[in-house]
DNA sequence: CAGTATCCCGTCAGATACTG
DNA sequence: CAGTATCTGACGGGATACTG
């Protein structure tokens, strides 16, 4: 990494640090997935935020829309090489997540606490 | 990872995602720092975004906050060894970032472009 | 030096209703 | 089915001023 920078790592915060962005992200890395299908899998979204961050991440080139001009309609999204490389790094910080997330629990409880006692 | 979660990432993202956590992070990852030595590295942080900043870092257990009671006073944030293991992590997102920053740079102003055409 | 306290605004995201 | 449009509130974050 450079030396006192971390502006690289935002530009991919830019691109997947939206509340949902990673959600859609996981989902579409298994597999070409709908728009209904999308709304379904990805617990808690709204049709509104699904269509943003679907066009934010097409427009990135993480995400290739393919509209199947049949009636009803048929749109689907999958995720492009760059994405599912992403997809990849995603796993050292969810496995570091997974270490410790226990601890980063206790340490905010730890504090609560102690601010708690003497605010 | 598991299957089409994505949560324990955003466990991760809601530790680093802010505008300056990571910033403040890489600096203090390198060896302690004073308060006012963070003002000067993490180039455009305000002090009320730099306090706020390193309290949650503090709360989660990432950073750790020594006061040395002499005059004036002197403060003192250490990256904690799970903050060295995540610095570790986000090497993989920064290789992604600069490996496909143009390719994404691209495809945006593909989008753009193909968007103020036919609107 | 190392912070707090306010005020303020822009953006993100939820709810709801409408459409090709 | 796969969206768009509009209104709204919450909150992140900037600017500024004050303090132990």
């Amino acid at each position: 990494m450079g030396q006192g920078d971390g502006c690289t790592v935002r530009e991919v915060l830019d691109r997947v640090g939206g509340k949902w962005s990673i959600g859609i992200l996981v989902a579409a890395c298994q597999g070409p997935v709908r728009f209904s299908e999308l709304e379904r899998r990805v617990e808690g979204i709204s049709r509104r935020m699904l269509t943003l961050t679907l066009r934010n991440l097409e427009r990135d080139g993480l995400l290739r829309r393919t509209v199947h001009p049949t009636v009803p309609p048929r749109v689907e999204y999958a995720a492009t090489p760059i994405a599912l490389e992403l997809y990849e790094s995603l796993v050292a910080l969810t496995d570091w997540a997974e270490r410790h997330h226990r601890t980063i629990a206790d340490a905010r409880a730890a504090y609560d606490r102690s601010r708690k006692a003497a605010p």
